[in-house]
DNA sequence: GGAGGTTACGTTATCGTTATCTCAATTCGA
DNA sequence: TCGAATTGAGATAACGATAACGTAACCTCC
C-alpha cells in the first residue's frame, strides 16, 4: 500500500513497535521522566537512534502549549548595534533549550506590529523588543497578548514588561559637559528617528549639560539611523555649518555619514567641529579621524535581556528594570582630553 | 471550576460556538475555502475578529506537516556581510507567507551541525546555508533529511541542493592581474578560514594570475574572517613585510584589520603595500584610504538565495545552480587605475 | 414530479505527543 | 507466606486544526 515508508519522518509509535513498547514508555525514556526499567531504556534509546528519531516539536508544542522558542525583534539588522545584541541573547537562550526567532523591522512601524503579530501567531514563550518605534497605544495592546516581554531602551507599561534601558541622559551630558568645558559653545545634534525614546533621552542629557551653561542646541534635526542619515544631515548643516562647532549624533552610523562630507567641505574635525557619535561600533575606531562615541556593552546587554526573560517566562519577575551606563570613548574627532 | 478562562487563547471551537456554527465550517471562511453562506461567512469573520482569534500554528503545521517556516544558516551575524543576506532573504521570503528562522554559528562547525539538527526538529520547510563549514561528508549527512536545501557559496551536492556561487576566482584573477600590470610582484594572501571554499577559489584566482607572470604567493596564512584576524595576520607579517608588496585579503574586515597595523609600522599603503578586501562592507568606503575590494550584490543574493529555496519547495528544480560575478571597486589602498 | 446536481454545512478521524489513569509484576516487611 | 508498597509499562484521551466524507436542503430540466 504505502511505496514510500522511507518519506514519513519517524514517529514516537514508529520507535515504539522497533524497541516492542509502547509509545507512552519511549516518552518516558526520551524525556527522562523515570519509570522505565534499564534494560527498556536501552532498547528505546536504540531504537530511536536507529530511525534516527526526533520528536515532533508541532506535537509536543500543541501538547503542552509551549513553543521553547523566544523572539527578538530589532529595528534593523544591517546596523551593527543589532547583531552583537542578537548574539548575546542566543548566547543565552540556546543553553537554556530555547531557540531565538530574531526579526528586523526596517524601521517602519506597520511592520514592527506585523512581526509582533507574526510572533503571536508562532506562539513565542517570550519576546525581546530592541527600542521599539511603535506609540504607546500600540506598542501596549501589541505586547498584552504575550506572555512574556522584555524592552530593550523603551521604558514603557512596566507592569507589562521588564525593560533595560541604557542611561544615554547621563552619558550625554557627561560627555556634553566635557566638550563645553574645552570651549565648545554651539552645539548640534543628529537627532535620528522621531519615535526613539533614546533620542529624547540623549537630547535631554545635552539640553542639561547646555543649560547649566546658559547654552542652548543650535541645530537640530531628525534623521535615519544610518549612513544615509548622515549624509542627509550633513547636506542641510553645511549652509550653516559655521554656526556649530560640536556635532552629537544619535549613533556611529550617523556621524561616519557626515565625516566625508564634512571633509569635502573643508571642515577639519575636531578644530572646526568636534564629532560625537554613539554605540561604538567597529567602524568607529577604523576611521581616520577615530570617533569619539559612548560605548554600550552590545553582547551584555543581549545576555542580560535574555536572562530577564527567561526569568519571567519562569514567573519571576524579580528585576523590573535595569538601567546600564554607556561609557564615553573619547578619540581623535573630539580634542584631546589631557590626562 | 476554572477560574480564568481569559488565559485561554481562543481556540477554533470558541469562534465556532460564538458564531453558531462548527469548527469545520470556521476553517473554511478563515482559509478562504468556499462552501459557506455569504451570512454564515460574515458571522464567522465577526466572532473572530471579537474573540481575537489566531489559528494555532502547531496545530495547523501537525495536520499539514508544512511549518511555513523557512531557515538560514550564517556563519557570524556579527560580520557585515551576513545581515544584508538576511535581509535580502527575508524580503523575499516573508511576501511569500515563510518566516525566517536565521541562526548564527559562530564560525563553529561543531555549532552548525547542532542548528541543523534544531531547524530539523523546527522541521522548516527549508534552508538556505551560507558558506558552509562543515566538511563534504559531514555536510551530506547533515543536509540530506531537509526538505529543501540552497547552498551560498559552497557547491557541493548539486544533487541534493541548489547552489549559488560567487565567482571569486574570476574577480580575484582580474584584480590580481591589474595589480602586476601595476607593477606589483610580491603577493601575499590572508586567505580567511581553512574550511571556507570561498578562500581556495580565492587563492586559485591569485595563483592563475601569478603563474601567467611565472610568480607566486609568498606569503599565505588562514586566520579568522574578522576584524582580529587581520591584527594576527598583521602581527605575522610585519617581520617580513619587505617580501611583500600587494595583499589580497579573504575579506574586507581582514583588510581594515591589517591596516592600523601597517599604518604604525610605518608601511604606506598602497605605496609600500597594496591593500585589497573583498564584500565591499559599508565600512570599506570609510577608512581612509579607502579600501579596494571586491564587491558582492549582498541583498541580491539574498533575494536570489530565497527564490531558488521557494522555488525547490515547491518542486521546480529549475535552477540549480547559479554563479554570480563579483565587482572590482577600485579605492585608495591600490595604486590609481589610469583612465 | 422525480432523477441527478449543487450548495451549505456538520461528523468523524487524524496528525504526534504526553498527562493521567490503570493494571500487572515485583519487592519487602513481619 | 501473605498482604502492602513499589515499580514498570500499557490504554485512553486530550491538545487544535482540517481532510475526507456524509447529509440535508434546494435547484434544474425533461
Amino acid at each position: 500500500m504505502d511505496m514510500k515508508p522511507a518519506l514519513r519522518s519517524p514517529t514516537i509509535t514508529d520507535v515504539a513497535q522497533a524497541a516492542g513498547v509502547s509509545p507512552m514508555t519511549v516518552s518516558r525514556v526520551l524525556n527522562g521522566r523515570g519509570g522505565a526499567g534499564e534494560e527498556t531504556r536501552r532498547r528505546v534509546l536504540e531504537a530511536a537512534q536507529a530511525l534516527s528519531y526526533r520528536p515532533n516539536t508541532f506535537a509536543k508544542s500543541l501538547k503542552n502549549d509551549r513553543s521553547n522558542t523566544v523572539g527578538i525583534v530589532v529595528p534593523d539588522i544591517v546596523n551593527p548595534f543589532f547583531p552583537e545584541i542578537i548574539r548575546g541573547a542566543e548566547l543565552v537562550a540556546r543553553p537554556a533549550g530555547y531557540t531565538l526567532l530574531s526579526c528586523n523591522v526596517v524601521e517602519d512601524p506597520e511592520r514592527e506590529e506585523e512581526v509582533l503579530g507574526m510572533l503571536l501567531d508562532k506562539r513565542v514563550d517570550g519576546l525581546i523588543i530592541c527600542s521599539a518605534r511603535l506609540d504607546e497605544e500600540r506598542l501596549l495592546r501589541a505586547i498584552a497578548p504575550h506572555r512574556a516581554v522584555v524592552l530593550i531602551n523603551r521604558a514603557a507599561a512596566k507592569r507589562h514588561a521588564g525593560t533595560i534601558e541604557v542611561d544615554y541622559r547621563a552619558g550625554v551630558e557627561a560627555v556634553v559637559t566635557q566638550l563645553i568645558a574645552q570651549g565648545r559653545k554651539r552645539f548640534g545634534f543628529a537627532a535620528g528617528p522621531a519615535s526613539s525614546q533614546g533620542g529624547r533621552k540623549r537630547r535631554e542629557g545635552i539640553e542639561a549639560a547646555l543649560a547649566r551653561h546658559g547654552l542652548s542646541l543650535v541645530f537640530d534635526l531628525p534623521c535615519t539611523p544610518d549612513l544615509q542619515g548622515g549624509a542627509e544631515i550633513a547636506a542641510k548643516l553645511l549652509p550653516e555649518v559655521a554656526q556649530v562647532d560640536a556635532m552629537i549624533c544619535y549613533n556611529d552610523l550617523i556621524a561616519l555619514g557626515l565625516m566625508k562630507p564634512l571633509e569635502q567641505a573643508g571642515i577639519k574635525v575636531p578644530q572646526d567641529m568636534a564629532l560625537v557619535g554613539c554605540d561604538d561600533i567597529p567602524a568607529s575606531d577604523l576611521v581616520s579621524p577615530a570617533l569619539t562615541t559612548l560605548r554600550i556593552a552590545k553582547q551584555d546587554l543581549g545576555e542580560m535581556a535574555m536572562r530577564m526573560l527567561l526569568d519571567r517566562i519562569a514567573g519571576r519577575n524579580a528585576q523590573q528594570g535595569i538601567v546600564i551606563e554607556p561609557d564615553p570613548i573619547w578619540r581623535a574627532t573630539t580634542p584631546q582630553v589631557l590626562g
